[in-house]
RNA sequence: GGCGCAUUCGUCUAGCGGCCCAGGACACCUCCCUCUCAAGGAGGAGACCACCGGUUCGAAUCCGGUAUGCGCUACCA
């Protein structure tokens, strides 16, 4: 089976740049910037900027890899911000997870929590007076105002508007409020929020580098929320005051946030800021066409690091949903992606996550690693196999490496994931069996579709006898006596080597007999050879 | 309901007016290889390019409408 590798290699078209893992050459990164950059001269900054209320699913990584990929492609810089402005729903332990995530990914960022940066801090729990200082500045100048209505009254408000089948939305209360109605409600103890005074009539257009010239009626947009009643900014509010700070030059976010662009685009105007350059992605979808989430099972990026995937694969099969290079390619290593990311390929239509299509392409991944490099990453999931589907092996740990190393060959172009799969298709099945003490399976299974137990029971005594004679177990070996003794016995090789198959290994596929067998190694054949005459007693004629 | 956006094989997609009675990949089927299962190789099936009009010598590609879907419509992001 060592040809079997070679071939893997040869035949999966990996696209590479054929470079070394180092980074793109200063030229390199300039032609690109040229290319893509051509109207802006500023250095591209971009930001991933998860709110830790979850741990990062599918969709928020890819967000993140986007942005990590251009920001390499044009030799730019990748910053992650935390943005922890919701004290409710704050998840403990979702920063540690996200840069988990990234890093897990190999999605290092330029800037942001624990490598620190020019513009931090980066989360924004530290960074409240920016916010409330342009909150302050927006009232001083007219251009927002204080709130004093109560969650109840707004509640309500909307309900009246759904019920009259009215577009929702602030019926604009508060927003000529008189300083001493003011002042008589800051002596009631009411604390205000702050909102924000959207211009009435007129047009807010921008322009997004993946859907083009988008319009909205200012009309239909109403006097949002900027800060909170407890001093916290809305996300709109700290995303426009950190953006701006931070010198992002590229916004790229879900596409969910195309609606409250035109909000943020006149935000920035009121501060007196340009706005960056918006970058909108498709979504990622379940199976129904619906935003991607829990109830369509795993979602959550971490996960598929327990079940057995590559990152590498999950990376490529990431850039794959909604970014495509051409019409053919499909497997690319990191450089590729790098060099070959850009703003102009990336769709406009949601993509649904297909499972099936990820695990051809970590089986392909699989394939393409040294069988060392396999071992090393496979031992975790073999010592700790556990994940997904469960069910502990009986193996004793911790394990060879040295016997893992031979294992992997005959294993290697059957692997899905370094895990378990529905289909028996993840690393550790197939390895179990040469793994455990006591085969268990079903004495049925000896017989194949054309044996009686009787027949079964000769020609494994028969196998036995010869077996016992080798000094050399190699598969060559056993090749050269058992194929023989086939004909001898008068046995198609399929139902004697199934046979000899289902006694050493518990199952009726697994890789080739010989190589299994000489893998297995003597002592440990005899011993399922016995074992197997055993069961078949017990099936009776 | 309002606003915005989208619509090419089951799925991911290529296509930016003639190269397309639509190409690639996953999945599926057949065959080859073969001790089983994979991997690999060779084929196959699978899309009236959502629908209806228009522009044009010519449209999957441009325009309009319809339908459907999705997103947003919080003191959440």
């Amino acid at each position: 089976m060592a040809g079997s590798h070679q071939q893997g290699i040869k035949n999966a078209h990996f696209h590479s740049v054929g470079q070394s893992r180092s980074p793109l050459s200063p030229g390199e990164i300039a032609e690109n910037l040229e290319e893509a950059e051509l109207n802006e001269r500023r250095p591209v900054r971009v930001r991933y900027a998860p709110s830790p209320t979850g741990f990062p699913h599918i969709g928020n990584i890819r967000t993140a890899l986007f942005n990590w990929l251009f920001a390499r492609h044009s030799g730019g810089k990748f910053i992650l911000r935390i943005e922890d402005t919701d004290q409710e729903r704050r998840v403990e332990g979702a920063v540690e997870a996200i840069m988990g995530s990234l890093r897990w990914l190999g999605l290092d960022w330029d800037e942001g929590p624990e490598v620190g940066g020019p513009y931090g801090p980066y989360f924004q729990s530290q960074r409240l007076s920016i916010y409330q200082e342009a909150a302050q500045r927006l009232v001083t100048e007219g251009k927002a105002y204080y709130c004093f209505c109560s969650p109840q009254r707004l509640q309500e408000m909307r309900d009246e508007q759904r019920r009259l089948g009215k577009p929702p939305g602030y019926d604009r209360h508060c927003r000529e409020l008189s300083l001493e109605e003011q002042s008589f409600m800051d002596s009631q103890g009411i604390v205000p929020v702050v909102r924000f005074k959207m211009p009435l009539d007129g047009e807010t257009r921008f322009h997004d580098n993946i859907w083009g010239d988008v319009t909205f009626e200012n009309s239909t947009l109403d006097d949002f929320v900027l800060l909170k009643s407890d001093g916290y900014p809305t996300y709109h509010l700290a995303n426009i005051c950190d953006d701006h700070l931070m010198e992002v030059s590229h916004v790229m976010r879900a596409e969910e946030w195309l609606s409250s662009t035109p909000r943020h685009c006149l935000l920035y105007e009121a501060l007196g800021w340009e706005h960056p350059e918006f970058a909108h992605l498709p979504m990622i979808l379940g199976p129904d066409r619906s935003k991607l989430s829990k109830r369509h099972g795993a979602t959550g990026l971490l996960e598929y690091k327990e079940m057995g995937y590559l990152p590498e694969a999950l990376i490529n099969f990431l850039a794959l949903l909604g970014w495509s290079l051409d019409d053919r390619t499909e497997l690319f290593d990191r450089e590729a992606l790098i060099k070959g990311f850009s703003l102009e390929r990336i769709g406009k239509t949601g993509a649904i996550f297909n499972i099936e299509k990820l695990n051809w392409m970590n089986g392909a991944y699989i394939r393409q690693l040294t069988p060392a490099d396999l071992a090393d990453r496979a031992l975790p999931y073999l010592e700790d196999a556990r994940n997904g589907l469960s069910r502990p092996v009986g193996m004793k740990r911790p394990l060879d490496r040295d016997y893992l190393l031979k294992i992997i060959p005959l294993i290697q172009d059957r692997a899905r994931t370094l895990g378990r799969t529905a289909q028996d298709e993840g690393l550790v099945q197939l390895a179990e069996f040469f793994f455990v003490d006591d085969l268990d399976y079903d004495p049925k299974l000896l017989l194949g579709k054309h044996l009686t137990a009787e027949q079964s029971r000769s020609y494994l005594g028969t196998a036995i006898k010869r077996l016992a004679d080798l000094t050399d177990f190699g598969a060559a070996t056993l090749e050269g006596l058992l194929r023989p003794l086939s004909a001898e016995l008068g046995v198609k090789t399929g139902d004697f080597f199934g046979l000899l198959r289902t006694a050493t290994t518990g199952r009726t596929a697994a890789p080739p007999l010989f190589q299994t067998m000489e893998v297995l190694g003597k002592e440990r054949c005899f011993k399922r050879l016995k074992a197997a005459t055993q069961k078949l007693a017990a099936v009776g004629p």
